[in-house]
RNA sequence: AGGCACGUAGCUCAGUGGAAGAGCACUACCUUGACACGGUAGGGGUCGGCGGUUCAAUCCCGCCCGUGCCUACCA
């Protein structure tokens, strides 16, 4: 007997279910296991994070892919870890270190603040494993990994040895995004762009030195003309042409800079036609400046303050300086005019703070070597993105690639392994070299600057399973089967780590990419705990679990078209709260219902298939149905379509087993409730076919929902010798024995009647309480002998005290007048309703419906008259349309039959 | 500026060259011994607009309108 609770309680069971399966090293994928791997790594979340709905959605799909695949007898391998996330780190423990002792990382010192960090990560670091835990994610914590870990940062200080040895890293002085309020370097991807800043265009002008006039330069960042050392216009502007040459006198900073013809640079048709250059503070600039070979001037320190280039204005900020310097324009009388101008503005990822383009030295890795790899693997398919179409992107990004600054300005990561001496000579190794190899000086500087977070991230699948040196695990797991992500570190990682993977180890890292779409809130708008829209995955799962947070993402995780998101919202979880609960309720009908069921005995009785079990309809079919949805749910899988196999999933449990199965083995087992021994065998079947269908849809659903299911397949009855768990049972595979074409077909339609009657019941206002005698007229001998089969199936379901089947055609069966009448497919459904029957409304409902059928009757001769569709159209679509013309036709002749005795009866 | 997508039921979204689908919402009825976190039945869409290809178009092609995203140095 059951004692399972009425409802479904979460909180109870997932707690339970995870440390057992910890403990049972479940989890744990071992390299020589003689079976055909499924090796993924986990997007490294920050050791900074706490899981957010970003984190769940990727988790989940992850999570229900190896559980799928290791149910399929794959070595599945999830690899866990996380990021020291270079600057988010570094500014958290900044900020405490101010709020606790009111100190910068700077009073305490390079060496005491990193020990700071590590204190701080082995304290509160990695906090997300326990939520992923929560999410029940079946990762092989046994292989966790953190970039800062000494095996991984060697791996780290490998590759920039590596390259550099190759001529793939250089340093140089170039001019960078830099960002001064978190003082470092950026990478070009590290940068935002402001669509549509309002700002403002201003003109002022540049007198000429020799007296002769002006010229007037339009800007958008009026103060850079601090550093201006040309002015520069197009050789075919006739406005301008005869000033190319001469030199302008700058009237605030005691210099004189030429005017240049740049026909790259400049386009006429904007502002005035000439453009002020700055080479250090403007990429387009820069490369004016290269071009015409010009001094470039850094007119700001790493702060974004005007240094002492900026006479007057030095140690003023860098948005002061911009009032005052167009102050003094106007002071001065050169100020020419001004216009709202609407432009990109460049901002910081982390901090938002104005990207200032600065002349700076900073080491790079040489990309497009890189890149070409990477093209060609995956144009020749070696790795597949999902959906298709990001490749598109990627390409794109591809072919324009630039190289990567890689090093940043800060305390926390991986240090540059490079060494300098006095005498000038760079020295990059691997461990710190003894003596400078050119002059032989010991006093050697290592690089005060770390690399960016993201050179130790694209190392990410092979560093974690031993690289540099050959392992084991590298051997089974390398390249890994599929790598899961939000598309939008596409560039940041997937391509990086494509990229790397080919370098260094000759292979791609992936066979798939799957990438999923961001999650915003229900209006569609990004979650940020600013806005205050955030979700709490964590807080979800404790109100309603764990698995219906992970349906509910599952069942919205479709292919992720660029521009799209998924809108989620709490109803979404409800929802799938009410589906494990409708699970729940499932399983306590079934267990309600076994006495005296013996597993063992029942599997005896399948084990040659449903056939040689004799077993009725009812059985026959629901066996057939889960067999089928194991295999759409399966192969959906198969093509990541991760909505339609919960769906697929979710439809079966809930309208075929719970709707229709469950209510047709109640009546089942009520009619075997005796003690005889054919009651017993009756009974045995059903309880046999309830399990077993619940059995296989607890498989099913477990990649999906792990917790609720291990727990209800816990309690079913099972054969002795079935597995601890249901995480190491199989997956439901395809078995052509319970493929029982005959069977779906008669209970379809046996559902259609039993729907017809009910709806003949709703709409004349018959209660349930009122049993029907029903009339079934067949137009063949054939349906007529399966229909008498399902008598008493139907009668049951549709509350009928008398259920007749007889030849269609024939009259008297009924009184005239006194029925109620609809078509199941080719069949007649006829209720008499004695005393019942409203005859207007009746005729109502007939014309209706003959209506219909004229309309289907009609547009299908026409299509079949046509010899243009009879002569192209392929045979099983004319079949299936001549098949859909009789049936209608018989329809009408039924319908207008019964519609004349209607009005005839009623006259 | 270039590129990539999208526009299907009130809402959120699937889908396919051969009779329009789901979840939620809505309407009516039902406290039936698995479940009211439930059941039964139902209403609701010229599949953004206009052309074209085809025997057949929501699906393929072109144009237009609208929306989103990505890349890019427009002073």
């Amino acid at each position: 007997m059951s004692d399972l609770p009425k409802s479904y309680e979460p909180a109870d069971i997932e707690p339970r279910w995870y440390a057992e399966w910890m403990a049972r090293g479940y989890f744990h994928a071992d390299a020589a296991a003689p079976k055909a791997p499924f090796a993924m790594v986990i997007p490294p979340p920050n050791v900074t994070g706490s899981l957010h709905m970003g984190h769940a959605l990727g988790d989940t799909i992850e999570d229900l892919f190896t559980r799928w695949r290791r149910m399929a007898a794959y070595n599945a391998m999830w690899l866990p870890g996380s990021d020291h996330a270079g600057i988010a780190t570094q500014m958290v423990v900044e900020r405490e270190l101010r709020a606790k002792e009111k100190k910068s990382r700077h009073d305490i010192g390079r060496e005491a603040f990193v020990e700071r960090v590590w204190q701080w990560r082995r304290e509160t670091g990695d906090r997300i494993f326990a939520q992923l835990k929560k999410l029940g994610c079946s990762l092989d914590w046994d292989r966790a990994t953190f970039t800062m870990d000494p095996p991984y940062s060697a791996a780290v200080v490998e590759a920039f040895v590596r390259l550099y040895e190759e001529g793939l890293i250089y340093r140089a002085r170039r001019l960078i995004n830099w960002c001064p309020n978190d003082r470092t370097a950026l990478s070009d991807l590290e940068v935002d762009y402001d669509e549509g800043t309002q700002g403002e265009l201003y003109e002022f002008a540049y007198p000429l030195a020799d007296g002769s006039g002006e010229v007037v330069v339009a800007t958008t960042r009026p103060e850079t003309m601090l550093g201006d050392t040309a002015v520069a216009v197009h050789p075919d502007d006739p406005r301008h042409r005869e000033k190319i040459g001469k030199l302008v006198r700058h009237p605030i900073v005691n210099r004189q800079f030429p005017v240049i013809a740049d026909a790259i640079l400049v386009d006429p048709k904007f502002g005035t036609g000439a453009v002020k250059v700055t080479p250090a503070h403007d990429p387009n600039d820069f490369e004016v400046g290269l071009r015409h070979n010009l001094p470039m001037i850094s007119i700001f320190d790493e702060k974004g303050v005007v240094n002492a280039e900026g006479g007057p204005f030095a140690f003023m900020d860098r948005f002061a300086a911009r009032k005052a310097v167009k102050a003094r324009l106007k002071e001065l009388g050169l100020e020419r005019g001004s216009k709202p101008h609407v432009h990109a503005v460049g901002h910081c990822q982390r901090c938002e703070t104005v990207v200032e383009p600065m002349l700076s030295t900073q080491w790079f890795v040489k990309m497009e070597p890189l890149a070409k790899p990477a093209i060609e693997a995956v144009e020749q398919g070696k790795t597949k993105f999902v959906p298709e179409s990001w490749s598109k992107t990627f390409f794109h990004w591809m072919h324009n690639i630039r190289d990567w600054c890689i090093s940043r300005q800060l305390w926390w990561g991986h240090r540059i392994p490079a060494w300098y001496c006095k005498c000038g000579e760079t020295t990059v190794a691997r461990t710190a070299p003894g003596a400078c190899g050119k002059c032989g000086a010991t006093e050697l500087k290592q690089d005060d600057d770390v690399l960016d977070t993201w050179f130790s991230s694209w190392l990410w699948p092979f560093a974690t399973l031993g690289w540099p040196n050959e392992t084991r695990e590298l051997k089974t797991f390398y390249p890994t089967t599929m790598l899961d992500t939000g598309y939008d570190i596409l560039f940041f990682w997937v391509a990086r780590m494509l990229m790397a993977g080919l370098h260094f180890m000759k292979k791609v890292p992936f066979r798939t990419v799957y990438l999923h779409t961001m999650v915003t809130d229900e209006k569609g708008e990004k979650m940020s705990k600013v806005k205050g829209n955030t979700i709490d995955p964590v807080e979800v799962i404790d109100k309603h679990g764990a698995d219906a947070l992970r349906f509910a993402l599952a069942w919205l995780t479709t292919h992720a078209a660029q521009g799209k998101n998924i809108k989620f919202s709490m109803s979404n979880v409800e929802d799938a709260r009410r589906f494990a609960n409708k699970i729940w309720n499932a399983a306590r009908f079934a267990l309600m219902n076994l006495p005296g069921y013996d597993a063992d005995r029942f599997a005896d009785r399948i084990a040659d298939g449903p056939d040689r079990a004799e077993l009725d309809l009812p059985e026959r079919w629901i066996l057939s149905r889960v067999q089928r949805v194991s295999e759409e749910v399966d192969g959906a899988l198969e093509e990541y379509r991760i909505a339609d196999a919960a769906q697929a999933a979710y439809h079966f449990i809930w309208n075929e087993l719970c709707d229709w199965y469950i209510e047709l083995a109640k009546a089942g087992l009520a009619k075997a409730s005796g003690d005889s021994e054919a009651d017993l065998i009756a009974r045995s079947k059903i309880q046999g076919t309830l399990v077993t269908a619940l059995e296989t849809a607890m498989r099913l659903l477990h990649p999906f929902m792990p917790f609720i299911t291990e727990e209800i397949w816990q309690k079913l009855p099972k054969p002795s010798g079935a597995p601890q768990s249901i995480m190491i049972t199989l997956y439901p595979v395809r078995d052509v024995r319970f493929h029982d074409d005959a069977s779906e077909a008669s209970m379809a339609l046996v559902q259609k009647i039993i729907v017809a009657i009910r709806n003949i019941r709703q709409e004349r206002n018959i209660p349930t309480s009122t049993r029907l005698r029903l009339v079934l007229a067949v137009g063949d001998d054939y349906k007529k002998t399966i229909l008498e089969g399902y008598q008493s199936i139907i009668a049951e379901h549709a509350r009928c005290s008398e259920v007749r089947v007889r030849r269609s055609g024939g009259s008297g069966e009924y009184n005239v007048g006194q029925t109620a009448m609809a078509m199941a497919g080719d069949v007649e459904v006829i209720v008499p309703l004695e005393g019942l029957v409203d005859t207007a409304g009746e005729k109502a409902k007939l014309e209706k419906q003959i209506e219909k059928a004229v309309r289907d009757r009609d547009h299908l001769r026409k299509k079949l008259n046509d010899p243009n569709f009879t002569g192209r159209a392929p045979a099983e679509v004319l079949e299936k349309d001549r098949a859909r013309l009789a049936e209608a036709e018989a329809a009408i002749a039924r319908l207008e039959l019964a519609l004349q005795r209607l009005v005839g009866g009623a006259s």
